[in-house]
DNA sequence: GTGATACGTTGCCAATGTCAACAAATCATC
DNA sequence: GATGATTTGTTGACATTGGCAACGTATCAC
């Protein structure tokens, strides 16, 4: 229960603006009057000073068709970069994502073994410290962690971590130390959600469900009401140990017939004979889709059915307006839409259904770089004048390289954005 | 994605010290400064202008052990009225609730058999005026209706109230065009939601689940990251209808295996032999506290199992810090609530589990009255600037009785606010 | 009664968005 | 190519609002 005084006012609308090209992309001054509501003077006061802060660029004016003065385009800047990390048992990815929406770099970095969090804290540092070096001339403003595991929201504290062993480890602020750069982190699925939502197939959209199925289990995050809900410590959209039968089989919390001990990739490659570690999820749905052996179709019927049944239960708890199913789910869900369709109507109130798709996940692999820079981001997408204050006239946005040697890039391509 | 202005600032801050006041109860100037921030002239000010339009009342201070000026008290009008519905199967529940939570009135008109759309709005209607002439100097602000059933949240349809028998119905045109009050609907398990977590047990709280049995079902509502989470068109909550068991029983949407058909008060009142009709909660309770025997405690012990499995699910999907039970459920939890507890563990992340609470609805039969008046009150609280432009000089907020004969009050008490 | 403390009130100030008038850049038409 | 219509950026005056400091006021402790 705050008040407003003029600084916010001033926050918010550069907050909006910086959102609106961020995740919208390029837009023109006029298309921004239009979509804040404020006037003409306004608009061109903030986008003045979201240049002046380096955090937006104005481009001469497309050529258009309508008559009247052309409007220049705002853009988010390519130089406002954030990093993103995913550790995994067997590799850690590391990006970096400009405000843009431009992946800068994409590194991944294989480990022999699945790291611990000292030497996933190296590593990734060791990766940073280069990508300080080459991208010298571009502000680092944060790093955002995707966790494949129970993260606590409040300090970024890792609580359990099964895939790599974590248990209670303060990655953040290991990671913060050995970078000087500032670190969030939180569950992959969850960033999931958020990438999904901002860039890809839930555009728009305020309630949303997002399933994604990995090879350790099956997690997921939810967008309601137009927020990102992670419950109070952080943990929501753990949709795996959802209740879907009486058997006996357990999952990785050792509960009894979850969704999660039903579902698992683990028997669909084995039923296709195939091998855990070469398989992606798009070589398994083509498995999945060329297969016509009847027991592979019936174990598929047979996922499918259970999976009925936990989106049942959250479309008649949530009345979502988009299930978003993502790895070895969405290539379930690709052998037979229909069945799952048919399934989750018979189970769940019709008022409620009417209005829900189920729809696979858009984003590919760049999902969670999108998710963890997007979580580094928010931040500066929250106060776009985290410096003021600042008397040196030098920009304090995050942490500015020292080093200014020319970037190359061994990656740059955008967003799926427009 | 809206920017803010000056009137922006106001509305909102008016709305946040109104809001205050309301759900938190009387405060001093000097604690409003406190809890928004803002400067104590500020404060003045807006409390002044609350002050102008009747919304607020200030009392002279009272007497407190410290030095210093004595800060006046800032209280909700009694004056602001909200009346709230509640139609149900045998009878038409109204009541006129104030701003500051007083309840005025509160009128049961029986019905002899479940009430028609058209008879319940024509006895509704016929309560309403009389409560317009009796509270003659009052402002009536608006009407809230608390619907058994599934209402669409853009426009207040009544798309599905199974026990009333009421499918697609203009409940809110209707009502408005027989009483010329504005006329607001929601789903009762979702108001009891709203009144739980400002006035109940839930205070303060960010992440809530409500589940509330009744005699037709088991219906819930959700606060999630601090928002009202309906859904896209208002339908969430339907926790009735999570899948718990293989049964083959079916609820009244003709899914089998759920809470609603596993759980049910019909078959406890069965067990204890007591008439469905004449037994309210509080009697409920009573009876299977008092009870000692075997096939009751069996169905109770039973219910709870299946209680949890539903239960376990909102944990792990929500992370939720607090479970409200409220009709049977509230008995079924006071009859053993330590085997709900571990039942409910062992089916959830322990990370999740461990700062979640499962408890009983603390607001008993005014639970409805107060969650549909903070409906109606909602639009006031979001813009108490409602009726600016207003150049009569007269008050307009929502509809003021003509009649001013002098008010008697049958019915006056505070909410729990305090 | 005196001082300390806490708080309301008042007048001035800075920040911000709005508005209206004007300038600029484009298209359509002649 | 000149002209008008249209759209949009720019500029300066303006209104509104909350912050702030100085002052006044009401209580308590001694």
């Amino acid at each position: 229960m705050q008040g407003n005084n003029h600084d916010d006012v001033r926050r918010h609308n550069l907050s909006i603006i910086l959102r609106l090209v961020h995740r919208g992309g390029a837009a023109s001054r006029a298309q921004l009057t239009r979509l804040t509501g404020l006037n003409r003077s306004t608009i061109g006061a903030l986008v003045a000073e979201l240049v002046e802060r380096g955090l937006v660029e104005e481009r001469t004016p497309d050529p258009t068709k309508l008559a009247g003065r052309p409007s220049p385009i705002v853009a988010a800047s390519d130089r406002i970069v954030a990093i993103a990390v995913n550790p995994e048992i067997d590799a850690i990815t590391v990006g970096a994502v400009a405000l843009s929406g431009v992946v800068h770099r994409l590194i991944r970095y294989a480990t022999p073994s699945s790291p611990s969090i000292a030497e996933a804290v190296t590593i990734t540092a060791g990766i940073v410290a280069k990508l300080k070096r080459d991208l010298g001339e571009y502000s680092i403003i944060g790093i955002g962690v995707a966790v494949p595991g129970l993260v606590r929201a409040s300090d970024g504290l890792v609580r359990h971590a099964p895939h790599l062993g974590w248990v209670d480890e303060p990655l953040c602020d290991l990671l913060a130390a050995a970078t000087g750069i500032p670190v969030v982190a939180a569950n992959d699925a969850s960033l999931g959600v958020t990438a999904e939502r901002y860039f890809g197939s839930g555009q728009g959209l305020t309630d949303l469900v997002y399933l994604n199925g990995g090879s350790s289990g099956i997690g997921g995050g939810l967008v309601i009401g137009g927020v990102a809900a992670g419950g109070q410590a952080g943990y929501a959209g753990e949709f795996g140990h959802t209740r879907v039968s009486d058997g006996i089989d357990t999952d990785s919390a050792g509960i009894a017939g979850t969704l999660e001990a039903e579902v698992t990739r683990h028997a669909l490659l084995a039923a296709l004979g195939l091998q855990a570690g070469e398989t992606d999820a798009d070589t398994l749905e083509r498995a999945l889709l060329a297969s016509d052996s009847l027991i592979v179709r019936n174990l598929v019927n047979r996922q499918l059915d259970f999976l009925a049944i936990a989106l049942a239960s959250a479309v008649n708890m949530l009345n979502p307006q988009l299930i978003v199913l993502g790895g070895f789910l969405a290539a379930l869900h690709a052998v037979d839409p229909e069945r799952l369709n048919v399934a989750v109507a018979a189970l769940t109130l019709p008022a409620a259904f009417a209005e829900v798709s189920i729809a696979p996940a858009v984003l590919g692999s760049n999902l969670l770089m999108i998710g963890a820079a997007e979580l580094a981001f928010e931040a500066l997408l929250v106060d776009p004048q985290q410096d003021r204050g600042n008397t040196t006239g030098l920009p304090l946005l995050g942490f500015r390289a020292a080093d200014t040697a020319a970037p190359t890039f061994s990656t740059s391509q955008g967003h799926p954005l427009s």
